[in-house]
DNA sequence: AGCCGTTCGTTGAAAGTTCAATAAGCCGGT
DNA sequence: ACCGGCTTATTGAACTTTCAACGAACGGCT
């Protein structure tokens, strides 16, 4: 480690206005969706997102591995958030058939009843604070960046080292 | 509470993809931010973030109350993390004259030292996985997307009500 | 002066997330 | 068949954030 040799290239004053309304933006907005879940359905925002990925999978079931990948969550982390949603009878784990190690958790009845309960609030929520009020271009926009965001940041991104 | 009358206003499949690439993108940007900073200066982003505030300010002080809206964390979160960044020599408090109430937060030479450090890997890394991969004109969308969302989110706001 | 409603910051416990360690099963080479 | 390395999922502890309750101080009012 020599001192760092080369001045740092510093956001200038847009990108920094940018970068900080993005923050805090992106704080309030889950705040937000996660209080209004939080308090209509006892529902917190990664609960409901694993809810929606079993609903829209094959047999409303998915392996641990599979969920924790789409949501990028750690694999600790699923298992813990699909424990809660268990222990609250939305869904169930199965162990997986063709692969010993594999666990697959399953939507339940009244975890289908509990998503369609809750979906209407969060898209709500999704455009009154998001969506509707963003120029639709500019919302176009913001999955153009957060697309290439998750291309470089994905697993299997071999040492994508800074400096 | 009727059953719902009015059909969910659903977001169409662009909107949809835009906004779960928002979603996993930001939690794969902040993840690796956060971690990097872990790594190379045991330092979380919350915590960087409250140093960055406080050497912005007059004096390298601010109050708690100013701090907490600047990030839009909650008090509670505010008293946590600098108790931690005062156990490491980072900050010291210190009772605020002209506000018995008040407490000022105010950044040590080894705070202004930890910072400087920091500082580059931090916005090298908001570079490589965020603003020098936007086209400029996206990046800047993105700014203003989350400016509007903070001013319809931001305290002040009286019941701000979804459907 | 004394009260009352409010704001300020803290506290400790509960809830959620990360981290390192672990057990179990898969697969390829021998 | 078995070994060794890899992947899968879980566990429990450490850490961070949220939540509700609290004491202290301010400020307007009488």
């Amino acid at each position: 480690m020599t001192a760092d040799p080369v001045p740092a290239r510093w956001l200038d004053r847009d990108q920094q206005h940018a970068w900080r309304a993005y923050l805090v933006g992106t704080t309030l907005l889950m705040d937000r969706l996660d209080r209004d879940l939080r308090e209509r359905h006892n529902l917190s925002m990664p609960e409901y997102e694993i809810l929606v990925r079993l609903s829209e999978a094959e047999g409303q079931r998915l392996r641990m591995a599979m969920l924790a990948d789409s949501l990028s969550h750690s694999r600790s982390r699923v298992t813990h958030t699909i424990s809660r949603l268990e222990k609250a009878g939305l869904v169930v784990r199965e162990s997986c058939l063709s692969d010993g190690r594999g666990v697959e958790a399953i939507l339940t009845e009244q975890g289908v009843a509990a998503l369609h309960e809750a979906a209407p609030t969060h898209v709500a929520g999704v455009r009154a604070f998001l969506v509707d009020l963003a120029a639709e271009e500019d919302f176009a926009a913001l999955g153009r960046v957060f697309d290439t965001v998750t291309d470089k940041l994905i697993e299997g991104n071999p040492a994508v080292d800074i400096r």
